[in-house]
DNA sequence: TCCGATATATATTGGATCGATATATGGACG
DNA sequence: CGTCCATATATCGATCCAATATATATCGGA
């Protein structure tokens, strides 16, 4: 989803600055949406001129003045509108599994090492899930379904980790004594 | 990964034309990796000023000239290091998600068919993974792990939301019958 | 015959996004 | 004093994408 339908959605569960949307970014939607400072600033200056949400500026103590947005009615009908448009895909990319499907062109020990660093990855992103799910009471149901949905695909990701890590790296042991298929004919 | 690298990365596994290397993106890495034409072609120029490949025209039957592309010693070291410097990292993002994040803006039955689409989706790229597992009897071991990789993930997922579909349904139904928390204050 | 769809091919463009950077107001620490 | 962090807004150049263009073919339908 593109950083201008993302805007609208958080500010239509409550007025927000554009550093707070960033936040929200980082926290609720980390495990399934993400966008910078880069595109969101543009996209609520676009949205401002476009009557899609309004702001007003807030002066704080301590702190730099602050551009508190919200959601126009104007605006939460386009979000609803690309609610309705929007095909439920997904788009993962891993540089983990780049360095597995090339695992015949790296040292054992090298691969061993990215694997578990992924594996600690994975451990610290279920940590969090499961903190949120605990912590916050005040989750809808689909919102609780995001997060039981990130924790089911890093749990079975550990799971296969950990059963398939040492006979993975015996078998890539064993390969690069051997014929490496394919490549050699470049 | 940068396309730059993937295109490195495939032409390690043989030689290529731009579109092969698309096509082995939609294919073998389709699902951990992507690249455009848009990207995969500017970046075979640069990697070719650069002298990290070289490239040979070929003239076919019934077909446009093909620019086949190789690894040049250099390039390869250079994609050497990048497997060294790589971060196991992974980047996801689903528009299913957002669509459950905000199941309370939308309609019972568009959520349905939301999830149906995806859970489709879901089946369509097991099947997919499967198959390649069953028909390629040259993978390594590390090829084979990242589709091992995919059909964990993706049997999770599917075995999460066959079960949680219809007490997700049912409690938005009840939410939506209901205050909703937060996004009143707005 | 033309059009749309598909496959194999190369190539480019404008818009979207990112990471890095800049600036501002603070505080904590070495 | 400099670095790091947090809260704030804002921008820039590099990268990537989807769309588009062009080329060589084939097939099916109007």
């Amino acid at each position: 989803m593109d950083v201008n339908n993302l805007c609208l959605g958080v500010l239509c569960l409550g007025d927000a600055s554009g550093y707070e949307i960033k936040k929200m970014c980082e926290e609720s939607f980390s495990h399934f949406q993400a966008a910078s400072f880069g595109s969101i600033y543009p996209a609520l200056a676009k949205l401002t001129d476009s009557g899609l949400v309004t702001f007003r500026e807030e002066t704080q103590e301590k702190r730099p003045i602050k551009k508190v947005f919200s959601i126009t009615p104007k605006g939460r009908e386009q979000f609803l509108e690309t609610l309705r448009k929007t095909e439920p895909t997904e788009q993962y990319r891993s540089d983990f599994l780049v360095l597995m499907m090339f695992a015949h062109l790296q040292p054992p020990k090298q691969l061993e090492k990215a694997i578990d660093i992924q594996m600690a990855n994975i451990r610290g992103e279920l940590e969090i899930l499961h903190k949120v799910l605990e912590s916050c009471h005040e989750l809808t149901a689909g919102m609780r379904f995001t997060i039981e949905y990130g924790i089911a695909a890093n749990q079975a990701l550990l799971e296969l980790i950990e059963a398939r890590k040492a006979p993975l790296l015996e078998a890539i042991v064993r390969e690069q004594s051997q014929f490496t298929p394919k490549e050699q004919q470049s």
